[in-house]
DNA sequence: AATTTACGTCAGCCATATTGACTTATCTGA
DNA sequence: TCAGATAAGTCAATATGGCTGACGTAAATT
């Protein structure tokens, strides 16, 4: 059962086709990293009848108080429809507070409660403590080229959600 | 319909509960980053009509030829029926070959096709390339720096395949 | 010969996402 | 003022990718 050396492998890929060199090694860490890191958190809300979802939803709304349904949407990149029925959930249970924009009534602005604000602290903090591990012992260079690279990584391009009408 | 600017916020956390500090910063950019990272080969993989699961099986099977169905399964750590209907759809539409091994005649070790290295190999090269402009002008220590610090995120307890029967 | 292992399969369930269509309340601009 | 846009919610159907449990079969190991 001798485990797969997955790491620091020769590079045995037919790349006839492909460009001269592609980074399997970060390709590979970047998914191995990301699994373990939500691993964590999805264990601590399955006793609790969650999932990664509302992981999602509870962490956002929490560092956003007041966060509009409609950046929720832009932030996730999920449907109003797959939305709905999480953050349902956590309202049902006591975990966001919704209550109507002062100025815009139509918004329902979101809160977290006491008890949101405790689970996404919980949540939050096992995450951080990997994070923290990871970075021990290593010079503040070593973060400043993570958060660098992280940041490089995400689209710059705005993201326009897909027109639910108007087409 | 001001960006949500997520990046660089105080924190307003309450963490009575919580330890002295949580980065939130890392946190978010992993999840903005990863998001980003799948976005664009699940669009490519869509229009074939695989998912994501489907590229796992590939990539893995590619960068590994002669891949045991059992470290497969351990690698994406999912259960043998789930990767059952997608490593079926990938043999059937020829992009995954399999052949029993040749000196445990159980095994059915795996080997990308031409097609599936093809595939395969596209799809890291988009990969690759968001990767490459994350990294571009910065100086080598950078991609190391990376480099470890998502290899020590990783989990390093053996992980134990959930016992099937054996209970 | 008995047991274990590698792999597959049937059946059903659940979580999370989708599209499309429609409603309600509220705001905004000509 | 009122027509239209916007914020949010909802119903229904569907897809994907996980899961558990229960079996089956062939081949290796002891």
């Amino acid at each position: 059962m001798a485990d797969v050396n997955w790491l620091d492998r020769p590079d045995v890929t037919d790349r006839r086709a492909g460009p001269a060199v592609i980074d399997y090694e970060l390709i590979e860490l970047l998914f191995f990293a990301y699994r373990d890191f939500v691993a964590e958190p999805d264990q601590a809300l399955a006793a609790l009848g969650f999932g990664r979802a509302h992981h999602r939803v509870l962490h956002f709304v929490n560092r956003n108080p007041g966060l509009r349904v409609t950046d929720l949407l832009e932030t996730l990149r999920i449907t109003k429809q797959s939305l709905g029925r999480v953050l349902k959930q956590l309202v049902d249970e006591g975990y966001i507070d919704q209550t109507p924009g002062p100025v815009d009534r139509r918004q329902r602005l979101l809160y977290a409660t006491d008890k949101g604000k405790r689970l996404a602290v919980d949540l939050a903090a096992r995450q951080s403590a990997r994070i923290q591990a990871a970075l021990d012992g290593t010079p503040p260079e070593t973060r400043e080229a993570v958060r660098g690279f992280l940041d490089r990584m995400i689209d710059r391009t705005p993201y326009v959600v897909a027109d639910d009408e108007e087409s």
